[in-house]
DNA sequence: TTAGGGTTAG
């Protein structure tokens, strides 16, 4: 069989994620003396992004002995592989070795750092490109929401928007950017993030952008968050096609809006169009039916989604169930759940548990659970919290705020108040 | 025949 039977069915498995079955091609090529070329590479780079790091590295002296290193398609691809791998040095070193300045080199790499959370290292490298399209500002865009920095995120589309690069004035925004954008409006809790969310909706409909799944789903989210229910039902009913991540993005909205039975509706529902719900969907859910107090139904669904639906359940969907048994007072059956979870609970799953103890009073079975917290989180929140104290006293009451505002975003915001457990 | 950016989670 030639090269290019072996390139076509190398890229063929690596398009349909048969990576495996792709490497797999690759060492029967070698062995059977049939000399890869530069079209061989990228797809099996690709595929080895997937696996540990050392399948990259060989694959990079794969291509150093066949002399294709300056190709700029593998060069790219290399670029992408070691980010994939996480090994952002790596990635640097093979692009600083490419000769000219390629736009999609530098997005790969921009998309490096960014992932890798070094935004400033992202930023640096944006500001020295000579040419920028709407991939690298959809990439930096994108970079600030990755690590956080949402208002940063939504200044650039800004800035993209506005045409404040001097050198690249014409660049117009697509579907890409205008999830990124739309995701960091979501993010964030102000009505200046939800009016421009509105107003990248408004672009979106005066230039007939299509409402295709990403956007649209998007769109949903955005509506969802903000509380704006109406808009979110209407971006739903006005897509042509829909695909699970956009039900869940409406269930979500939904369960979280007071719309607890419509969320349950809409799950039948999309049950019925012949949708396979995964696991962000049973989160949802349950979300739905601990909020609407819906304890019969969340109890058979979360016992049921193994076997139903083959999503085996995550510590997520037990903070769900705990979440509710919990609300509706079952403390004893939660109890049981966590005692024979198969796997540790979280600060987030003891956590619901224990506020469900304090509203109803039950002291000794929180006392239980509250211990193996202790445990579990001895090194996490007493350090934050000690830290906390000491910073207090000595009047640096800023840090001290600031180690507080981590504790709550860490999740486990009911151990310092839980007490109780420290006296026993 | 080949390279870069995107959605949903108590």
């Amino acid at each position: 069989m030639p090269t290019l039977l072996y390139n076509a069915l190398i890229r063929a498995n690596h398009i349909a994620g048969l990576t495996h079955k792709s490497l797999l091609l690759f060492t029967q090529m070698l062995s059977n003396q049939v000399p890869p070329n530069s079209y061989t590479f990228p797809p099996i780079l690709k595929s080895a992004a997937t696996y540990p790091p050392h399948l990259g590295t060989a694959l990079h002296s794969q291509v150093l002995k066949r002399g294709v290193l300056s190709d700029p398609f593998i060069q790219t691809t290399l670029v992408v592989t070691y980010s994939r791998n996480n090994r952002v040095d790596h990635a640097w070193k093979v692009f600083v070795e490419i000769p000219f300045f390629c736009v999609v080199a530098c997005n790969a790499m921009l998309n490096a750092f960014c992932t890798n959370g070094d935004i400033e290292g992202a930023l640096s490298l944006f500001e020295r490109m000579p040419n920028r399209d709407v991939v690298s500002w959809t990439t930096i865009v994108n970079g600030f929401a990755l690590n956080g920095s949402y208002e940063a995120a939504i200044r650039l589309f800004g800035m993209m928007m506005a045409h404040k690069d001097v050198v690249d004035c014409l660049v117009k925004p697509n579907e890409a950017t205008f999830v990124s954008v739309l995701s960091s409006c979501a993010n964030l809790d102000s009505r200046a993030a939800l009016d421009c969310g509105k107003q990248v909706h408004g672009y979106i409909v005066m230039n007939e952008v299509n409402l295709g799944i990403f956007v649209g789903t998007s769109l949903i989210n955005l509506y969802g968050k903000m509380g704006c229910l109406n808009y979110a039902v209407n971006v739903f009913d006005r897509m042509v096609s829909r695909e699970v991540c956009t039900w869940n993005a409406m269930i979500s909205s939904l369960a979280s809006n007071g719309k607890e039975k419509e969320s349950l509706d809409m799950f039948e529902k999309m049950k019925v169009e012949g949708l396979q719900p995964n696991s962000i969907t049973l989160v949802a859910v349950l979300t739905a039916c601990a909020h609407g107090n819906f304890v019969r139904e969340g109890l058979e669904l979360f016992r049921s989604m193994s076997r139903d639906f083959k999503v085996v359940p995550i510590m997520q969907h037990y903070g769900c169930v705990i979440d509710l048994l919990g609300r509706a007072g079952h403390l004893q059956e939660a109890a049981d759940i966590i005692r024979n979870m198969p796997f540790q609970p979280d600060a987030s799953v003891l956590g619901a548990f224990l506020g469900a103890c304090r509203i109803h009073g039950a002291i000794e079975l929180g006392e239980e659970i509250g211990r193996k917290m202790l445990k579990l989180q001895t090194e996490h929140c007493g350090q934050y919290v000690l830290l906390s104290s000491m910073n207090a006293e000595k009047e640096r009451w800023d840090r001290a705020a600031n180690l507080r505002k981590d504790i709550t975003e860490a999740g486990i915001q009911k151990i310092p108040a839980y007490s109780m457990v420290h006296l026993t």
